[in-house]
DNA sequence: AAGATGCTCAACCGCAAAAGG
DNA sequence: GCCTTTTGCGGTTGAGCATCT
């Protein structure tokens, strides 16, 4: 017996997207906007699964998606909030504004993770991996431990109300505080204070493209769809190129027609 | 130069939650 | 409230590239 599979096997192809493909989800996405994930590859005239669709455009082609590594102060927010929420990859994504829960998953494998066990701090509960050997005879908490810093606890504060407005799905992570967060703090307050202030999810409401929602979007304070459209004449990183020249005439024309923005005007 | 090893990251898989009837 | 469908999430994999020996 066993789970059905989320779609149809037979016919629906896997690995990585060719630019064809890409095109075609991008043209079909700006025409219509995000609709059913699981309609989109039969109306796109995908061979894919709806659920690869979505991950493909999700981390790869949204448009307001930044490119390359994670810079310094953003790789410390990773470390601040996983000490917080754990791998709550999703969570974290949602305040690094262009970043994935896939972009950061992978970073913190590769990268943080690392540099973390090279600082002598267990990746998992942030805390100083000689310090656990003796933590069953030490009751207090990590924060104990540590001078508190002003900047420290306004930012402690803020993050209190944000655990409270999160505490349904707590992690085990979340009350201990860290050495790596008491630098993070120091060096970044303006940063971080910016950060924990505003908590509304800054990714959701920028990329929700649906075009007849631009306006909305700019009630908000938030920049308009045009604002981000930048990118559809480069393409991003992959580059116009990447699509050759004819296909991207063809969504080119469909994306200016469907947002009404005049390429000459850029 | 060539094979071995390590690293990165796009993509897949399976499960759980949410939504809809 | 139950069942089915759809979406979202986190863990994992593997191809391709870089570096080492």
């Amino acid at each position: 017996m066993g789970r059905q599979p989320c779609c149809d096997k037979l016919g629906v192809k896997k690995g990585p997207w060719t630019a064809e493909e890409d095109k075609k989800l991008i043209n079909f996405i700006l025409t219509n906007g995000q609709c059913c994930w699981r309609a989109v590859p039969k109306l796109a005239g995908l061979r894919r699964c709806g659920k690869s669709c979505r991950l493909r455009w999700t981390n790869y082609l949204r448009p307001d998606l930044k490119r390359g590594l994670l810079t310094q102060a953003e790789e410390q927010l990773v470390i601040d909030l996983h000490a917080r929420l754990g791998n709550r990859w999703s969570k974290i994504a949602a305040r690094l504004p262009g970043r994935t829960d896939n972009e950061i998953k992978n970073h913190w494998n590769t990268h943080i993770k690392k540099k973390l066990l090279k600082m002598g701090i267990d990746p998992v509960t942030h805390e100083p991996l000689n310090k656990q050997v003796t933590s069953s005879q030490d009751s207090s908490s990590p924060a104990q431990h540590l001078p508190q810093a002003d900047s420290t606890l306004q930012v402690e504060q803020k993050v209190g109300a944000l655990n409270s407005e999160e505490n349904s799905t707590s992690s085990p992570n979340e009350n201990s505080s860290s050495l790596l967060v008491e630098s993070i703090c120091k060096n970044n307050e303006s940063l971080m204070n910016s950060i924990w202030l505003d908590e509304s999810p800054l990714m959701d409401t920028l990329w929700d493209i649906t075009p007849k929602v631009e306006n909305e979007n700019n009630d908000m304070g938030l920049p308009i769809w045009e604002d981000n459209c930048s990118w559809l004449l480069d393409f991003q990183d992959f580059g116009v190129h990447d699509f050759g020249f004819n296909c991207f005439s063809e969504i080119e024309s469909n994306a200016l027609q469907t947002i009404g923005m005049d390429r000459k005007g850029l």
